[in-house]
DNA sequence: TGTACATCAGTGAACGCGCGTTCACTGATGTAC
DNA sequence: TGTACATCAGTGAACGCGCGTTCACTGATGTAC
């Protein structure tokens, strides 16, 4: 018992140390910008001599590796919980809620959001761990759509393609293979897949600056506007206006 | 004349290292990105001593507004000249031709690109000089859609939106009154930048690797993927299949 | 419960590196008479 | 055309800074008997 338990506190520590570490690192970032990170200065911060660090990250990539993890969850956490809180049924409240929640997580965690979103970081290749985390916002994006395919209720306008555009789809989109919906028409695919990049590049534009002088610079007026963005890009991708009741 | 002459030497070398100075620093960019960018690198590849550069560049800071402006040149000018080879009155020709033309710039000037579409370089403000050269992709793009309007033939679908959007969106769009065409209903100027914000999301996503496993990787499905969402896209813009005769 | 040993966190110095910027200077090139 | 002077490009040393990473070490904490 006694060494379990034993080995749980030490265990504890280090969590919470390494913990401590990716946090303040994470604070750093967004004075200094990815470039910018330092594990000296993390150390620094922490009351650490530098070389301490090292028994908690064996390196300055491991240590963006897990900010980048961090963030892809963060944001991914916000948006599942804010879909979540939706009627099932309601699926285009269910995609502008979603896209609200990528603006809103990006706009208060501005520089996390540049990590995932923004240019690469020079002479970093992230690793296979950040894959999954990565995915979690287009798969609540998709599972939408894939919801009101299967209500029926996927309603593309105009409707559909040719022939042509269909099979030359089915080999663009390949990779996909295995993750949609059997039947699910590419056209569709191929819309919400625009849908997914319009979002990410709306709110990638209105952070990094290109949306000075063209939206009014009002934080509500923004959100506002914003709204009315996820309801046409929803509607090419099939979502129209609600049925009535 | 001998002063002038001579004077003129002078200045023709200054502007020749200048160039150089400008031109190497793009070589570094490419490798090191933005925030590895560094003025003794600079000056190593052109055998000057390090404080030979401050002759011709007041600082760093200098150094990265002229890569910013040749960027926003360097891009403008490639879409401008290829939207210009397209027949003035087929409209959605001009639109995607210039999209294309964004993609392929970005590919082939990576860096570049993420330099001015990227994340912003931290601790660094742009000035008033990147203004100009930055609209002008947007102008080119926004002069289409203009064009199709004075022809008639802006055509969105579905077609319109209520009187509360339309005043709603007086407000958000207010920065661009006195750059639009008179009458031009807001709607369909959402919808253009819409339209614009998609090229540079879609271009974006896929030169900073978030197409990865999604569209095939194959270079000549790329480029005619993309052509379909620049079609998509137009229509949503309101350029819809091109009117026969 | 007590003791010998093993594990581990954290220290402090060092290596070797690169950076932006300043400054007094040398020599070449251009200017004015 | 010739000469005194002014302008300017480029030099080399220096200042003061920060970085990632390694390594031999001290002491505290946990483990096994």
């Amino acid at each position: 018992m006694t060494q379990s338990v034993a080995r749980g506190v030490r265990e504890r520590a280090r969590a919470e140390i390494t913990r401590q570490i990716v946090e303040t690192a994470r604070a750093h970032l967004a004075t200094d910008g990815a470039a910018g990170l330092s594990l000296r200065a993390v150390a620094r911060d922490l009351g650490m001599v530098s070389s301490a660090v090292y028994r908690y990250m064996p390196s300055r990539d491991d240590l963006l590796t897990a900010l980048i993890v961090e963030a892809y969850r963060g944001l991914g956490d916000a948006v599942v919980a804010a879909e979540a809180a939706v009627p099932r049924e309601r699926h285009r409240d269910r995609w502008t809620t979603a896209s609200h929640a990528v603006r809103d997580w990006a706009l208060t965690h501005p520089h996390e959001y540049a990590l995932i979103y923004g240019s690469p970081v020079p002479g970093y290749a992230a690793p296979a761990d950040t894959v999954g985390p990565a995915t979690i916002v287009a798969g609540v994006l998709s599972q939408v759509l894939a919801d009101a395919w299967h209500a029926g209720q996927l309603r593309p306008d105009p409707p559909a393609a040719d022939g042509d555009d269909e099979a030359f789809l089915a080999r663009a989109l390949a990779p996909l293979e295995g993750f949609t919906v059997p039947e699910f028409p590419r056209e569709l695919l191929m819309r919400g897949l625009m849908a997914i990049t319009f979002v990410f590049g709306a709110v990638t534009f209105e952070l990094f600056g290109h949306r000075h002088n063209v939206v009014d610079a009002d934080p509500d007026v923004r959100r506002a506007y914003a709204e009315l963005e996820w309801r046409r890009i929803a509607a090419l991708a099939g979502l129209g206006e609600p049925p009535r009741r």
